[in-house]
DNA sequence: ACATTAATTATGT
DNA sequence: ACATAATTAATGT
């Protein structure tokens, strides 16, 4: 359950960038931290939220289910990066479902200390604030995509936002760093996965991305920016 | 231009 | 051996 957490390992996340040590080791006292193996359901939508997170390793898949019962992936959120801050967005319950993509590490807090928090350390806030932002901007940038986009563009981006957020590299390209199916990748686009499997067979063919199950390298991103452009 | 259905094959425990 | 993932072709809107 709980853990020594040393701060100078937790120092160089932007969110605690702006903070003195002592400050660094206040939050993390108060800390619970937790691992969780992949796929696991950290917090529910709809539930009444009781806690927010920092994510220390691995990925978290933001999942929201539709009135007919389609899954859909509204967001990945990388390590390092806080998640189910329902007290920044005014609500006393989670928008939507998260769920590990991998096995994950996190840290959490009883959202009753957020308002403290969020006074008494100056860069925790803007930093927080940032990543808010951040993330309402990517949310309405899919929309529009998801509108005007053909799905071959839509996949293509969704590729290399993954490779951006959690990219690794190795010497055939850039790894998606957490196992990702090709069902998976149809619910962030809003498509199948058929039409992702042949998709990415196609481009596997023209050597643009290297795949086998759970896993993809995308060889030659600049090809994909191409494709995802107009 | 893409979804759906269905049948087939590959892959991981 | 069994379940889950991926491919592929055929048919539908």
């Amino acid at each position: 359950m709980s853990l020594k957490l040393d701060e100078s390992l937790l120092a160089p996340l932007p969110l605690f960038s702006l903070l003195e040590r002592g400050q660094i080791r206040a939050i993390l006292d108060q800390a619970v931290s937790r691992r969780a193996d992949a796929e696991t359901v950290v917090f529910g939508e709809g539930e009444t939220a009781e806690r927010f997170y920092l994510l220390l390793d691995g990925t978290i898949r933001v999942v929201k289910v539709t009135p007919d019962g389609e899954q859909v992936t509204s967001l990945h959120i990388p390590a390092g990066e806080l998640f189910g801050i329902a007290p920044a967005l005014g609500r006393d319950t989670y928008p939507a479902t998260a769920v590990t993509a991998s096995e994950s590490l996190f840290l959490s807090w009883p959202i009753s200390l957020w308002h403290g928090f969020i006074a008494d350390y100056p860069g925790f806030a803007t930093q927080t604030y940032k990543t808010v932002g951040a993330r309402v901007n990517e949310m309405n940038n899919r929309i529009v995509e998801m509108s005007t986009q053909h799905v071959e563009q839509r996949i293509a981006r969704a590729l290399l936002r993954l490779v951006n957020q959690s990219g690794r590299r190795t010497d055939a390209g850039i790894e998606i760093s957490f196992p990702i199916t090709r069902q998976d990748v149809s619910e962030m686009t809003g498509t199948t996965l058929h039409t992702v499997s042949r998709l990415l067979s196609a481009w596997e063919k023209d050597g643009l991305v290297n795949s086998k199950r759970k896993k993809i390298v995308v060889c030659d991103p600049h090809r994909l920016v191409v494709l995802g452009g107009t």
